[in-house]
DNA sequence: TATTGTTATACTCTATAACTATA
DNA sequence: TATAGTTATAGAGTATAACAATA
């Protein structure tokens, strides 16, 4: 069983990397960056929330979170609004701009593996794909 | 069908971003990052190979592979030989020691994946992923 | 002229440390 | 004192540009 696991391990590292490295050459031209995609799709999904709360969501440093949500409302993607009960926390909440970015996968990471996904796959591979995605978030919230 | 790919895409984009994030958090102790790894695994399954090539294969730029070969080479983990009949042409391969580490998954990466993989992952889920794992792969290899 | 490899430089994503403001 | 957020700095991974050596 320990064997098992140690070699799915091995092959999901080779092809989660290689993948991840192709969409980050994407996405030097898209709307979207990596990070950008991941905590709008959060807010998106889950609602107002703080910096400091999406960055413990989402795993990573507050000082992080803080860059990415900067750029994103830069562009009008989301909104910030100070909280009237406690004066120290910024609510962030996704803009009808950054909502309609969302919904129309306009961004160029997601067209390029829906096109790549569309072209060269089949009904019971994206079937396969579809059933580990979720097993995969599952994995990132276990390690 | 098209809009299953979309959403196939969207889950898999957050999901794979998601436990790329957490790996590489994890390999800044370990023994080898994940495009060392990469590098390493695939000289080991494909042979002995110039870093030009190796590039091309992994799809990033010669420099970049460059600098992670270096890394490996000063670890004892590959070595560089001159091809005799092209001058310029440096060709490397994995050294007993580097061949111990894939073999051992001796890096903080695998073991912490090999980890979470077997405490929270059943049989039929750990089919799933391993049944995954290629078409994550070729996906790479179609964008 | 084309290819292999190297050096220099820069950008993105993330981290830690140090700070301010509010609770 | 603890928490939210910001600013400054650094490291990893990648890129492009410019160069030297060889074909």
């Amino acid at each position: 069983m320990t064997e098992d696991a140690h070699s799915v391990a091995a092959r999901l590292l080779l092809s989660v990397g290689a993948l991840v490295r192709r969409l980050r050459q994407l996405s030097v031209v898209g709307e979207l960056s990596m990070p950008e995609r991941s905590a709008l799709a959060r807010l998106d999904r889950c609602g107002p929330a703080t910096s400091a709360a999406l960055a413990r969501q989402e795993q990573i440093s507050p000082q992080s979170m803080g860059t990415t949500l900067a750029a994103l409302e830069e562009r009008g993607l989301i909104k910030r609004s100070r909280d009237p009960d406690d004066g120290r926390q910024i609510v962030m909440a996704v803009t009808e701009a950054g909502a309609e970015v969302l919904r129309a996968g306009r961004d160029a990471p997601a067209q390029a593996l829906a096109a790549a996904l569309t072209a060269s796959f089949s009904p019971s591979e994206l079937r396969d794909l579809a059933r580990a995605a979720p097993l995969i978030e599952r994995l990132a919230g276990a390690i």
